[in-house]
DNA sequence: AACGGCTCGC
DNA sequence: CTGCGAGCCGTTC
């Protein structure tokens, strides 16, 4: 009796030809592990500490008593039965929520206690989860830190990365880059990052065969600046940078399959804004619309759908009579042939960039995969030999309608090599 | 130990 | 009521 696998020949190429010439290569990633400087880090919980420690003082200032900042449900009794704030949005339980984007909306109603809450919630989560907790990962024989890859977890086909995961180091605040500057390269060595630039949009591009996409991405224009542009009717050039901002919210929500309401919340304006900036855009990119109503039907009619190099996602839930349960599943239906092509592309560069580091000689090894960027520990002077070949590599992995760019960055910590 | 709420990444 | 993950802390059992 064969199974889906052996009956399905493009699920047997993936498996054959991604699948497992990948698994020795990830063994390999995992044994170099990254170098991290313990030192460094626990001079940043100490700061953060001491920062926490003023944070809390404030809160309680306001709030009139001593409570837990770091629990919800202490926070919630202080903010809406003692200092009155008005309940926004409730969680999936019932009680009156207090995340991230609820205190933001309270703060500027001009509550105090909101934005310390805010500070102090996003130094205790880098406190908690990095400069504390990463030192303790580094494996005393090596000196290094040698995260797990799981292979076959995620849904899409992308890889995830656990004790610890290194897949989601801080990037986005100052305060987290910081964390990134504590790993580095070994003495004598640098460290090469080099990461797909805007790989999902390339592929939806690809996928849905828009002219208008198509066409901006081959003329290497700023994407979301163009979509702006096109969605709010101005000239390239006279984009504000708020509409820019606005036409990336679009461009991330298309691919997520989000709704008007989402998207409304996403960039702060009203439903029927929001609706009109999505029907701008289609009548726009009319192939885009295409695109997605195709994948929905796939999704129904086939039960599954499937990236560019034929891995399937089954979607069972796509006939669900939850009209919610449903809609969650045709999400998922537009959402996973990108993410998943893309995965399948990364997985293609790594097992390219792995055979040529072998065949070559070179010093120098990869260290990290996070989703859309390969990181790399190159012996000093062999990195302008690495910087040259390693775009080309990358971009090779595909054969895409559009121009699939790699950027690629060196230093001695990983936040100075992006 | 398991779960909820929250927050970090792409 | 935008996709995919992992992990922290607080809370409950």
């Amino acid at each position: 009796m064969l199974g889906k696998l052996e009956q399905t020949p493009s699920l047997l190429k993936v498996l054959t030809e991604i699948e497992m010439p990948l698994v020795p290569v990830l063994a390999r990633i995992e044994r170099n592990g990254a170098l991290v400087d313990a030192q460094l880090l626990g001079q940043q919980s100490v700061e953060l500490g001491e920062k926490l420690v003023e944070l809390e003082r404030e809160a309680f200032d306001i709030a009139g008593e001593e409570f837990n900042l770091g629990s919800p449900k202490q926070l919630g009794v202080i903010l809406y039965e003692k200092l009155g704030c008005p309940v926004l949005s409730k969680t999936a339980g019932g009680q009156p929520s207090t995340a991230e984007s609820v205190l933001a909306e309270l703060a500027e109603q001009d509550y105090p206690l909101p934005k310390v809450i805010m500070q102090h919630r996003s130094l205790s989560k880098l406190k908690g989860t990095y400069t504390d907790k990463l030192p303790q990962q580094i494996n005393p024989r090596t000196g290094r830190i040698h995260t797990s890859y799981h292979q076959a977890v995620t849904a899409t086909g992308r890889l995830s990365s656990s004790d610890p995961n290194l897949q989601n180091i801080p990037i986005r605040t100052a305060e987290g880059r910081r964390i990134r500057q504590a790993f580095i390269a070994a003495p004598g060595y640098q460290l090469l990052a080099a990461d797909y630039s805007q790989i999902e949009l390339r592929i939806m591009a690809h996928l849905a065969q828009d002219a208008g996409l198509l066409e901006a991405f081959r003329n290497g224009l700023d994407v979301h600046r163009a979509t702006a542009a096109e969605v709010f009717g101005v000239p390239l050039e006279q984009v504000s940078s708020d509409q820019r901002r606005s036409a990336k919210a679009i461009n991330f929500g298309l691919i997520y399959g989000m709704s008007a309401f989402g998207l409304a919340k996403q960039i702060g304006v009203g439903r029927k804004e929001a609706q009109e900036y999505i029907d701008r855009y289609f009548a726009r990119y009319p192939g885009v619309l295409a695109y997605m109503e195709r994948t929905r039907t796939q999704a129904a009619e086939q039960g599954f759908v499937e990236t560019l190099f034929g891995r399937r996602l089954y979607l069972p839930e796509i006939h669900s009579k939850n009209g919610a349960m449903r809609k969650a599943a045709e999400r998922t239906a537009i959402n996973a042939p990108m993410q998943g092509t893309a995965a399948d592309i990364i997985k293609r560069a790594m097992v390219a960039v792995d055979v040529w580091l072998q065949e070559s000689g070179l010093d120098a090894r990869i260290i990290l995969q996070v989703h859309d960027e390969l990181v790399l520990e190159v012996r000093e002077d062999q990195v302008e030999t690495l910087r040259e070949r390693i775009g080309p590599l990358m971009s090779a992995a595909a054969d895409l309608d559009v121009p699939l760019l790699v950027e690629a960055g060196v230093g001695a910590n990983w936040d100075e090599a992006h």
